[in-house]
DNA sequence: CAAATACTTTACGTTTACGTAAACTTTATC
DNA sequence: GATAAAGTTTACGTAAACGTAAAGTATTTG
């Protein structure tokens, strides 16, 4: 029993949680390519992949034609010729270049986050410390009013 | 001399390299909100804080309209009751799962950035090795041949 | 074999994020 | 004070990525 070779749409609309309508879109826009079988789609494991592909790249900011850019410039690539070759490692290093840009935004999103979570938590340990002064109030003398504030 | 206050709309874009055209639609869907001089935007540094991270909202794939809830909740948050400091504490642990994820996407596409960065070098060494073989050519005999394919 | 289920095409509708043009006002420059 | 430069509003246009409805075909299931 080895990996399964074909799918059918909604198997993977239901693998991927997208609609059917996604997939049929996606192959307008020729980022898949599935075969028939009369006129049923008939995905092949490579489609499958592709989908994957392509919504890891949504997920990441990319657009369809960006995504499709890359495949086709993979499928030339596999011909075989030195120019194409060339080409696709030139495309690779810009990408890694977005996604060192991407790893700098996450990381300055994740030290903004941080900051703000602090100040919340401070809001909120003030919140409950206003809160015990109202149930055990009228301390005006000085032993605790050190520490208020 | 301490840190410019105000912005004109065109030093803004020029900044960041946006239109103006944009930043006017930003203030139209209430993610910024500057002050006027007559009819004449004046943008505070609060606003350009807020392009921004607009901006980097923008690369890491969120909408206008997300960055503009997590604005309003952290805005909502500063008015201090308790209930919106727990639903921010609750919506930065959803973001920070979002960044997990996202983190996760780029580190699967640049691992398959090696494997297609590789293959693409081993075709580029075939190619030469082939172009070898036409300059010095014609070696029939079985010592060599062990090593092709 | 009838009815439900899954699939298809065609085509118009919708949201997001601006682009672009027109026509006008305000401010700076020669 | 004419003219350019920078700003404004209003409004229609557009590309991307589907949603949604209509109307038909194919297949499976009781």
């Amino acid at each position: 029993m080895v990996k399964k070779e074909t799918y059918s749409i909604s198997e993977l609309a239901k693998e991927f949680d997208v609609t059917t309508r996604s997939i049929r879109f996606y192959e307008d826009q020729e980022l898949l390519k599935p075969t028939r079988r009369g006129q049923t789609r008939i995905f092949s494991s490579k489609d499958r992949v592709r989908l994957k592909l392509i919504l890891r790249g949504k997920r990441m900011g990319f657009s369809l034609s960006e995504t499709k850019e890359l495949f086709d410039l993979w499928d030339e690539t596999m011909s075989g010729n030195e120019k194409q070759l060339l080409l696709m490692l030139d495309t690779l290093a810009r990408k890694r270049a977005q996604l060192e840009q991407q790893k700098n935004d996450i990381a300055m999103a994740e030290m903004e986050m941080d900051t703000a979570e602090a100040r919340c938590r401070e809001a909120l340990a003030d919140l409950e410390q206003r809160k015990k002064e109202q149930t055990m109030p009228a301390n005006d003398d000085e032993t605790t009013t050190a520490e208020q504030r």
